[in-house]
DNA sequence: CTTTTTCTTAAAAAGTTCTTAATGAACTTA
DNA sequence: TAAGTTCATTAAGAACTTTTTAAGAAAAAG
């Protein structure tokens, strides 16, 4: 079944919204304020109805962070009908715009219209994302502050390796291993340290207090905390 | 895939309705003032969007200027919600009217029922367009600053697999076998590095920094960013 | 059948990435 | 703190990949 995400201060609309499309048969969830959506966001809903107007934030800046994110459509509500609004939206990376007052069948119809165009398999994103680093295991791409870096394929390999086993430490035996594929006997121990001094490089590590490649000396390496 | 040129000179307000025309499937180029958007007009686009106030010329002499060359849609956008301002533009030639603020439900359909009313076999042209470059899908042909190139058939092949994949990063084996369908153990490797370097030149690459056909060290290639 | 164009192969040149080795810095242990 | 170990850094050149050039083979056009 498909997830909506509701995000919508007013607790007569938000409610109403969500009775409807229930009706409709997806899983609704609310929330009523950016602060409590950003919690929810690791539910990977399959589209996210977004106001425009919350109380403690502006939707558009909660809809960029969640572009960071992923590729999960976002259909804006607002109350202000302007272009500049509007097309800010578009600009923020929402797929649709509803204003207010709207009926539920164009609220209907607009969801429907917006899941059949994210169902394409281009849009099957799988990010990564740490501080200021987001990479893209699809594209074998890695980004800083959304700037592309240019890895070299064993550069892209070694930091993939650590990212998909954050939480444990590596054994500079296992990276080798890992990447270099056989034994890694025939290979110099230090190989692996020059690599991992041009990733942290282009990673803009600061070398004193690194935050994304992490050395546990006498052992390996680790990512982040 | 319909052709749409926007000239409009607000960023935000030009980027907007690009992204949503994008979402629509249509093929979208932005021009910011009337002199940029002379120099885009022989792209022969389906349907332009033009605002009136421009910063270095009114739009009714752009839009009375491309009466003379084509019989392309236009469609006025204007913050000056008179009459007079809107008869003005139908005496210049234009095809529909929308004042600002406008929502995007609104310049969607008034969209399609202008392309509709014009559907004239000319115009179903399925057009690729990115900086100098411009590709005619259905006619097989490129054209750098609206000169045609003359490709080979198999330069012409490799350049609409490396566009119709823009976003990802192509392998040289799966290049090979796109284009010369079989495994591709059969031909030379380099095979694809010679075609590449002749469409680069035809395409007028500056090969120590290439716009459009990119090459991904280990990999493959990619086209554009 | 000849000419012209396009494609493929080969080999050298240019460019990028990887590895090695040497040195210095940082950490651990006693 | 001193000694030993491990890791970071640097630079050079080895290894590999791509680009370029050129020339013959294949295909298309005249």
């Amino acid at each position: 079944m498909q997830s909506i995400l509701i995000v919508e201060d007013d607790v007569i609309i938000n409610g109403g919204i969500k009775i409807y499309l229930e009706k409709q048969n997806y899983c609704v969830a609310s929330a009523f304020s950016a602060a409590e959506a950003r919690n929810m966001l690791e539910n990977n809903y399959s589209l996210i109805i977004l106001d425009i107007n919350l109380p403690d934030e502006n939707g558009l800046e909660l809809c960029s962070e969640i572009r960071r994110l992923s590729a999960v459509p976002i259909i804006f509500l607002t109350a202000n009908d302007t272009d500049e609004n509007m097309l800010d939206g578009f600009n923020h990376g929402c797929d649709d715009y509803i204003s207010k007052p709207f009926s539920v069948e164009i609220l209907s119809s607009r969801i429907k219209a917006v899941l059949r165009r994210s169902i394409s398999p281009s849009n099957n994103n799988d990010l990564f994302l740490f501080k200021e680093l987001k990479v893209d295991f699809n594209r074998m791409q890695a980004y800083i502050k959304e700037q592309p870096v240019k890895l070299s394929v064993t550069e892209y390999k070694i930091l993939e390796f650590l990212i998909k086993n954050k939480g444990q430490v590596l054994t500079r035996e296992a990276i080798l291993e890992k990447i270099w594929d056989i034994d890694g006997n025939f290979i110099d121990e230090n190989t692996l340290s020059v690599h991992i001094k041009r990733l942290r490089q282009k990673l803009g590590e600061d070398s004193k207090d690194p935050q994304y490649i992490l050395t546990v000396f006498g052992i390996g390496y680790t990512f982040g905390d």
